[in-house]
DNA sequence: CTGAAAGCGCTTACAG
DNA sequence: CTGAAAGCGCTTACAG
């Protein structure tokens, strides 16, 4: 790989000091009141020579990498890889730069990565933290790491978050059912401490309670390890109990395996059973019969953790928690109406 | 942030010289023959405080970052974000962290990002080059900037290649429609001069000269800036002339675009028109047609490209052009199947 | 077997 | 306005 100059190199050919087209580059020629001749020739000098800092140098003497670490559980899962993108560009736009990595809802995992990011220098991290992590946020956190939690948080803890508003995005689901005329209405969820879930949860038990329907509260717990499984399990039984006319899936993951069980086994949306899922993707939209979903703002949501981020990192002294509950949107579709 | 202990306060701690520690902690007590005992002490010591090397010091001071960057068109495409995710655990193998960007298929955008990337100091680069970008990548070739391309190549370049084999892919589906009896067939693609478009309207174009079709060839191309509007615009030219018994879209992008244009007009697959798509996508599983589609070697693609990069960047003699065309499985399912 | 010293490329007090 | 010097934390000849 072809050697870039060094600066002591740049200032050599311009024969003054490294300080000085230091400072020049660094924009400070104004506050050490720099020849405005002066600046203007080690501008031109460096543009002439392509030269750009070393960025380990850099790093080494200021304890900063403009790195930022994020660990969200997959990667290669479209809700993710759309916030990984929006991360990226506005990360960008603070002259950050970003590593991601994927923890696989596994927390000797996530602990290892935290360890790795954290080795390779990065500046802060945002997170998506999966069940059992609350010791290492909390520890994390009490190191004084910048850290903003995303799409999951601990209400216990002081750490700062970017989330949808769970509770009320499955109040609107059920409410939207309950008018559709549905009232034996289920949900599918993961086996899980997280809020996040169980906030989904508790938004429909809300709704339904409201709504005088106690008994028909009928709630299926999925372990992720076997999602595909115990998706059979959980739907075999809710329709052999004869007892579903409306199934909620409370994530975009649960949601595309639940239409391959119910398609797999000709069940009708929503003639034999309407549906609402998470999180947009074309499979909902291409469907036979377009899937209603809550649509998270997900610009809003990437962007905002990033802020938070940035605003942790650079003013150090700001640690108050900062937190986002973003208002949930109900895409209502075919999958949800009443064929009347 | 805390501070994490450095090699000299742990040498300090252990009263020993910082030169021993550094050889111990690297693994050369064996060459530099340091005592078992002390080597012990050592590394008992350093997992004691926990330490771990501080890497903008040991990057400064060997010339390597241990990262490398990855350029793909865009890291929210389902196709990409897989692939990122294998690139990411298999780099991590090799202790490689992984720089991501997105390119939006935009030259200068490419430009930029290869420029900040190696800024960054990355050891080497994985690129999915865009349209007119030949020069680029010529230039980065020339620099030894270790480089493989990843799903596109520049056949006149002796640069190294991780792709599929386009030509092939295309022929396996032409073939297969043609057994199905269908005559009249169509390939939709993108507007370019990147080789992997070429190569499957080449592979299109030799099948149906092979089955005596060539009057039967029918090519659209779609400006990827105006995709939308293009699509409905070439498809109503397909449909139109009535000349078109089947559909081939050239990449997964396409495929999604066509579909939902046949779906928003009511066109049934395979009934009226039969389609053949590429890339796996759960749309296509789930679509009431499931969709037929080129299966690419994901994980061997991708797996390759990391193998090849670190393989130049550490025999950095080791310039010989290296390339991989893997081979391209054809799914049938129900959406290229003659109703009979 | 072990240590003192130099140096990677930068930035920032300090001095003038 | 400008420069000489120190130091960020590591590794690696060199010396013994």
């Amino acid at each position: 790989m072809k050697k870039r100059p060094s600066l002591k190199e740049l200032a050599a050919s311009l024969e003054v000091s490294p300080t000085l087209v230091s400072i020049v580059l660094n924009g400070k020629a104004k506050e050490y009141r720099i020849s405005e001749e002066m600046t203007k020739k080690v501008i031109a000098a460096a543009k002439e020579m392509n030269y750009s800092p070393n960025v380990a140098a850099r790093n080494l003497r200021s304890g900063k990498s403009n790195l930022i670490g994020v660990i969200v559980t997959d990667i290669s899962n479209p809700f993710y890889s759309t916030i990984s993108r929006i991360i990226e560009d506005r990360a960008n736009e603070f002259n950050y730069n970003v590593l991601f990595s994927s923890s696989d809802e596994d927390l000797d995992s996530t602990k290892n990565l935290v360890e790795v990011l954290l080795n390779k220098g990065v500046d802060g991290l945002i997170l998506v933290p999966c069940d059992g992590s609350e010791g290492l946020v909390k520890n994390l956190h009490e190191d004084d790491v910048p850290l903003v939690l995303l799409d999951r948080y601990f209400p216990d803890l002081a750490v700062s978050y970017s989330c949808l508003n769970n509770f009320k995005s499955t109040q609107l689901i059920t409410q939207h059912l309950l008018e559709q005329g549905y009232q034996k209405i289920s949900i599918v969820a993961y086996v899980t401490e997280m809020t996040h879930i169980n906030d989904r949860i508790a938004g429909y038990e809300n709704s339904m309670i409201e709504a005088g329907l106690k008994d028909e509260i009928s709630i299926e717990r999925i372990d992720i390890a076997n999602a595909k499984t115990e998706m059979h399990g959980a739907l075999k039984n809710l329709i052999k109990k004869g007892k579903t006319e409306a199934i909620i899936f409370t994530t975009n993951m649960l949601t595309v395996s639940g239409i391959y069980y119910l398609n797999a086994n000709n069940i009708r949306i929503p003639d034999d059973i309407a549906v609402v899922g998470f999180n947009r993707n074309d499979v909902f939209n291409l469907y036979y019969s377009p899937i209603s979903y809550i649509k998270q703002p997900l610009e809003l949501l990437a962007n905002e953790a990033v802020n938070m981020l940035i605003d942790q990192i650079q003013n150090d002294e700001n640690k108050r928690k900062m937190t986002l509950n973003s208002e949930p949107e109900l895409v209502i579709q075919k999958s949800s109406l009443r064929m009347i």
